[in-house]
DNA sequence: AAGCTAACGCAACGATCTGTGCGTTCGTGC
DNA sequence: GCACGAACGCACAGATCGTTGCGTTAGCTT
């Protein structure tokens, strides 16, 4: 059990004008990305400025301000980085079990203050681009699951449905409230969604 | 009906060394609040600056460095004044009643967008106390629907339960979708939570 | 292996922000 | 009404940020 599959795999970089993406741009995005990350698990908070993650980085300002340009694209990029690289969901064979363990999955990822501190940021700076890109693909995942199930013949509810009753929770929480929800709270949420 | 109670009432200045809440600071602490959100309304996102914001509310930026010191305070401040001012909650008469009403006044309240540009801005540079001003007395509202009804002798879920289905996914929705809830909507999230 | 060019390092400038000291105004209590 | 003190306006200085032009490094191509 616990097989997986992948959803997506887009992990290229940003820039589609696609000429470089060779070694010294990729080490210097990471170093970047590892940058921010590092500087907002620091509680700078406020003041998340480009001279600062590139002292940080060992990188010029000067590139950060050519590549990314504002903090917010910055904090876009990052966290598009983070929140959907190459993600597997779970096949348990049912779509309670893969629920249950992606939901816990999940609410863990979420209860890392530093992926908190990276999404709140990224909220507060980038606007609407930055909201979708916390999201990442754990709507496509939720639709992975469903559509398998789908596809065995067993009940299925929306994926607008599943995604109200699971990630709506597990966001809503993990941002507004100081105590993000635990892996059985999770499971608990699935249990809530189907029926039985 | 659709009558109405009073829940918490705590619209005070934040400064609790109360000193003089008198008339000139309120004047001041008005006009920055006003200038906080037509600024973020006006999609200048990135930079909020205290010198644009006190250009705006017609002050001198020397008063909010004093008052606030920093961009996160000033905008948790904001979201507590815009989020936790007085509220009523409705009273239909049924849980049902009360909590459908709630849910579509919620839902239309995030649907405007400097509502939105609020919250993320104040959650980003904010942090953990900015998160908690953007939940305001939410949760407050919903426990006292739903102790009324207990005392009436009706069924009533945790507010923990109601909490997870109603303002998880109405807030996930205003936040990281692009599309906030409709009313008829919300009210529908109301339906999946209460039994019948 | 050699050339081409995107991407980076560097230095300097202007603009903007952050913080301070002092005088003035206005709310509050006697 | 009068005095006291908190909050505000003002001007100034230090620090930091955002941007530009140019030279250099190092992928990518053939």
């Amino acid at each position: 059990m616990a097989a997986s599959t992948p959803v997506k795999g887009t992990h290229t970089p940003s820039a589609g004008t696609g000429s470089r993406p060779g070694g010294r741009s990729a080490r210097v995005r990471a170093a970047v990305h590892r940058a921010v990350e590092e500087l907002l698990a620091e509680e700078v908070g406020d003041g998340l400025t480009i001279p600062a993650v590139a002292a940080r980085a060992g990188v010029h300002a000067t590139t950060l301000y050519r590549r990314w340009g504002s903090v917010g694209e910055l904090l876009a990029d990052a966290a598009t980085s983070r929140f959907s690289g190459d993600v597997v969901v779970p096949d348990t064979g049912s779509l309670r079990g893969d629920l249950q363990r992606w939901a816990a999955d999940v609410a863990t990822d979420l209860a890392d203050p530093d992926v908190l501190a990276l999404m709140r940021a990224t909220l507060g700076a980038g606007g609407e681009q930055g909201a979708c890109a916390c999201r990442g693909d754990r709507e496509d995942q939720l639709a992975a699951m469903i559509a398998r199930e789908e596809a065995r013949g067993g009940a299925i509810p929306t994926v607008e449905r599943a995604a109200d009753a699971l990630l709506g929770p597990l966001y809503y929480r993990a941002i507004f409230t100081g105590e993000p929800g635990s892996p059985d709270w999770a499971r608990g949420l699935v249990d809530a969604l189907l029926p039985g």
